[in-house]
DNA sequence: TTGCTCCTCACGTCACGTGAGGTGGC
DNA sequence: TTGCTCCTCACGTCACGTGAGGTGGC
C-alpha cells in the first residue's frame, strides 16, 4: 500500500508542514514520484508513529533523527533513555497535580474573598512556613539567603507573596509563605535561618483589598481585622499574616487582594 | 529597597536576558538610573512573582502583559482563566501519569526482550483490543475509519503497532492494539466497526527480533511461536498478535523488536 | 473544466539564549 | 587598577505554522 501524505496526516494528527519537516530532519526518507508527490510506505508510518512518541515523552527531533540513522542507537540506548524520560514524566505528573491543587485553593479563596471583601470571621487557620529575608523585603542581599528564597519562588503557587507581622515587630514585614501541609511535598522546612513556622489555631480572617499603597505601609492589609479585634477585645497570640490571592487590574487601578489571618488566645 | 538585575535572577531563577524580555513585553516597566543600571523595587518582585506563576500554568507572556496592563483583566476575570488552566493542568498531570504507566511496560518487557530473544514460554495473555483497517495496512483509506484510527495513534505508547493474526487470516495483518485494561482510559473500546477484542488467557510467549522483511511478510514474528507449538502440539485458540516494543537501529541493520502472544486450547 | 490536493520556498512565531563590543562601580 | 556586573543590539534556536504562487489528478 501507498499512502497520500494527506492520508498519513489525517491518522497521525501531524500537519503536512510537520511532515516536511520530519523529512527535511532525516527522520524520514519518503520517496516520490515523476509528478513530485510523496507515496508513504508501512515502513514510514512504524518510524513516523515510534517518532510520535518519543517526541511525546519529550526527546527533541534532532535525537530521533540519530536514534534513527544508519548508525543509531542500540536497544540498549534506547531503553536506557526511556528511563531518563520516565522520571521525567513522573516528575511532571507530580507537578502538574500539586499545580492543580495549588489553583483550587487560590479559586476558592479568591471566590469566596470577591463575595465578601473585608468581612471578618472566625475560622481555623492552618499551620504555615514563612520565609523573611533578613533585609526586610522580600529579596535577600545575602547570596545564601538568595538560595534559599529561589527554592521558596520556585514553589509558587503553593508558596504566595505574603505580608506577616510579628507580635515584637513594629510594622509588618513583606515576606512568602505556604501551609505546613505543602511544605514538605516542595522540600521546604521550617528549620533554615530565615524560615519560621507559624501554629494554626482559631483566627480572625477576612480578605481585603489595597492598592499599591502596601509597598509603603504594609499594615494597611490587616486594618479590618485590627479594627474587628479592637472591638470585640480579641488579644492576638503569634503571628499576623496575610497572603496574596491575585490582583485585580482593571480600571486603570490596582487592587491586590490577600487573604489575612490573626489567631488569637 | 532597591535590587540590581543579578539579584532579581539569582532568587527568581530567571535569565537576565528573560528579564529583559519580560520588561520589552510590558510585563514590568523598570526605572533605570542615568549610568543606565536597572533597579527593581518590592512592586517589580510582585509583578514578576506572579507572572512566573501564570507562565508555570501555561498562560502566554503576551496574556500576562495584558492582564497587569493599565486597563486589565478583573479578578473575576483572572479566577475565571484559572478554572480554564486548572482543567488543563489536570489534564496534563493525567496524560503524563499515563505515560509513566506506558513506559514502564516498554522498559520491562524490552529488558526482559533483550534477554531472552527467540525463546519461548508460557505466560497468561492479558485481554487486548485491536484495530485493524479494512485496507489491510495500518492506515485506513476510508476518512471515518481515518478519523478512528487518529484517536488509535494519539494514545501511543499505550497503543502500539502490531501485527495480528485471526485463525481464519490468510496471513497476517499489521494493525494497532492496547490491552483492554487501559482501553478505556484513552476512549477507545471494541465496539466499533473495524475494532475487536482479543480475550486473554494461557498462552506462548516470546519476544522476537526481525528486520525489515516484516513489511512483506508479517508472519515472520510468530516464527519462534509457530515451532514451539508445532514441536509441543499446542493448538491456537483465537487471535496470534504480536506488539511493537522498540527499534534496534545501530550497525546499519533496522531490527524491530515484537512481544508476541498465542493463546492455546 | 472544476475543485481538490499537492509542491517549493520564504518568512513568521514563541520565549527566550548567546555572544559581541562596550561601559559602570567598588 | 582589576574583576565583576551591567548595558544594547543582532542573531540563533526549536518545532513547526502560514501564505504565496504554481502544478497534478480524477
Amino acid at each position: 500500500m501507498r499512502y497520500s501524505i494527506g492520508d498519513v496526516s489525517r491518522v497521525l494528527g501531524m500537519t503536512t508542514s510537520a511532515l516536511h519537516f520530519y523529512e527535511k530532519e532525516g527522520i524520514i526518507d519518503t520517496p516520490k514520484v515523476e509528478s513530485g508527490w510523496r507515496y508513504y510506505q508501512e515502513a514510514d508510518i512504524s518510524r513516523l508513529v515510534s517518532a510520535k512518541k518519543y517526541r511525546a515523552m519529550g526527546v527533541p527531533v534532532r535525537d530521533i533523527a540519530r536514534q534513527f540513522s544508519a548508525d543509531g542507537m542500540t536497544g540498549e540506548q534506547v531503553i536506557a533513555r526511556m528511563k531518563e524520560k520516565r522520571d521525567e514524566a513522573a516528575l511532571a505528573a507530580r507537578q502538574y497535580a500539586a499545580l492543580v491543587q495549588d489553583i483550587d485553593h487560590l479559586i476558592a479563596h479568591g471566590q469566596e474573598g470577591l463575595q465578601h471583601i473585608d468581612a471578618v470571621d472566625i475560622r481555623r487557620a492552618e499551620d504555615m512556613i514563612y520565609f523573611r529575608s533578613s533585609s526586610a523585603g522580600r529579596i535577600p542581599l545575602d547570596k545564601g539567603e538568595q538560595a534559599v528564597a529561589k527554592r521558596w519562588i520556585e514553589a509558587a503557587p503553593a508558596v504566595s507573596l505574603s505580608i506577616c507581622r510579628e507580635p515584637t515587630d513594629e510594622q509588618a514585614v513583606p515576606s512568602m509563605i505556604i501551609s505546613a501541609r505543602r511544605a514538605a511535598d516542595y522540600g521546604l522546612d521550617a528549620n533554615g535561618r530565615v524560615t519560621r513556622r507559624i501554629p494554626g489555631g482559631m483566627a480572625l480572617h477576612a480578605v481585603v483589598a489595597c492598592g499599591e499603597e502596601q509597598y509603603d505601609d504594609p499594615d494597611v492589609i490587616f486594618r479590618p481585622i485590627l479594627a474587628f479585634a479592637r472591638e470585640h477585645r480579641f488579644v492576638q497570640k503569634g503571628t499576623m499574616w496575610g497572603s496574596m490571592l491575585f490582583v485585580d487590574c482593571s480600571g486603570g487601578v490596582r487592587r491586590h487582594y490577600f487573604d489575612t489571618y490573626m489567631t488569637f488566645e
